[in-house]
RNA sequence: UGGGGCGUGGCCAAGUGGUAAGGCGCGGGACUUUGGAUCCCGUAUUCGAAGGUUCGAAUCCUUCCGCCCCAA
């Protein structure tokens, strides 16, 4: 079978291409180039990017070439700004926390990835990702959990659709991720100790608040930091540096540390208050991918994740009308943030996934 | 040189006689393919300076230094 794996130059995917090599199938490698460096290295600024940069897509291909399969470079500039970086500065705008990763997997590597590897004449798009696929007595595909559940991946891939799951292979989802640099150096992948990826990868330098100003300058718009009875109690450079929960750089005097409770783009206000003013029982989604295809009639139980490295937990669940859900939690959850990511789960069965308003 | 107010760690700030809260920042750690996120630990032998009162003062008294507001 000729799969197509994308290759970012890091371990998982490594690996993963290994592992299909090993199983005697016909592999492609393929990296995607996300941005050009040129403009902004020239300009002074900080280079754009720490995920598939020159040196990732070099290491790609050394590995690929220590593999002995053939290796392709997608330009994915365009797409990579409209499906990602283009959302990510409008949802800062609008006072939400993007999350970019998940919009990279099912607007880029699911979406016009997959077109392009079954336009290289593959069966199915392989990716370093820690999840599972399985397919069940009927026929229908789950996405589950990775086994390594540190690791787990499956946050940022719940927009995942049946179709897409029966194209995808998850070769490591199954592994630790002890076991997946064991394999890289027992195979002398020069890539065994590259340290996991973090962060946004399109921000190398962690100053988000600038990139956006450099996209969007109408952002570092002044506004007020208000208390939960309305109160200024101080001021702010822009929406798009908060999100809800947040507690660092408030830079207010306070006898009990203060949290952004509330962002409100309309009128550039910040409202914040005590750790205990975070805690909200219920949400809604819009956008929710119910990964079986087809949404439920009823309430259904289910863990809810609300954000990466948050422990899901007991709620219950509903469709509603336009594409939208209801969840409601058994215990109150701190900072539920409009535009992170609710993502259900039926013990390590990805169930839903959508964007919290 | 009339009146009033104020000087507490890098910043904000509580504390008016009983032996320096807290927040921010900073340093370190945990966590991490979203979040300058969250979480944990640390961070003033000292309260503008010098004297004095007191068993004991950042807190009371005196003087000096500096800053702000009002009036001229």
């Amino acid at each position: 079978m000729r799969i197509v794996v994308a290759m970012s130059g890091g371990v998982d995917s490594s690996v993963a291409a290994a592992l299909l090599v090993e199983q005697g199938h016909d592999v492609v490698g393929v990296s995607m180039q996300l941005y050009d460096q040129r403009p902004a290295e020239e300009a002074g600024l900080p280079a754009f990017g720490t995920c598939c940069t020159l040196d990732d897509l070099h290491d790609a291909r050394r590995v690929a070439g220590a593999l002995g399969i053939p290796h392709y470079i997608v330009n994915f500039e365009e797409t990579f700004h409209d499906a990602v970086v283009s959302n990510f500065v409008r949802e800062y705008a609008a006072g939400r926390t993007p999350i970019p990763c998940a919009h990279c997997n099912g607007d880029l590597k699911f979406a016009r990835l997959l077109d392009r590897a079954q336009a290289f004449g593959a069966e199915a798009l392989a990716t370093g990702h820690y999840a599972r696929i399985e397919r069940e007595a009927d026929g229908r595909y789950v996405l589950r959990r990775g086994v390594d559940s540190r690791k787990d991946q499956t946050y940022f891939l719940f927009g995942m659709t049946q179709a897409q799951m029966a194209a995808a292979r998850f070769p490591v989802g199954a592994l630790a991720k002890d076991d997946v640099r064991a394999h890289a150096r027992r195979l002398g992948l020069r890539v065994a100790a590259k340290p996991d990826s973090q962060e946004i990868c399109f921000v190398p330098d962690g100053d988000y608040a600038a990139f956006l100003e450099r996209r969007a300058p109408e952002l570092a718009r002044e506004g007020p930091i208000l208390d939960r009875d309305g109160r200024r109690i101080g001021g702010h450079g822009g929406v798009h540096r908060f999100t809800v929960g947040q507690r660092r750089g408030l830079g207010l005097s306070s006898t009990e540390p203060l949290y952004v409770l509330e962002i409100r783009a309309g009128d550039a206000a910040v409202v914040v208050g005590p750790r205990e003013a975070l805690e909200r029982t219920a949400l809604t989604a819009s956008g929710m991918n119910w990964l079986d295809g087809r949404a439920p009639a009823g309430w259904i139980s289910v863990d809810a994740q609300i954000r990466h490295q948050h422990a899901a937990a007991p709620a219950r669940a509903r469709a509603l009308d336009a594409g939208r859900a209801e969840i409601v939690f058994d215990q109150p959850q701190r900072a539920i943030t409009p535009g992170q990511a609710v993502v259900c789960y039926d013990g390590d069965r990805v169930v839903c996934g959508g964007w919290i308003e």
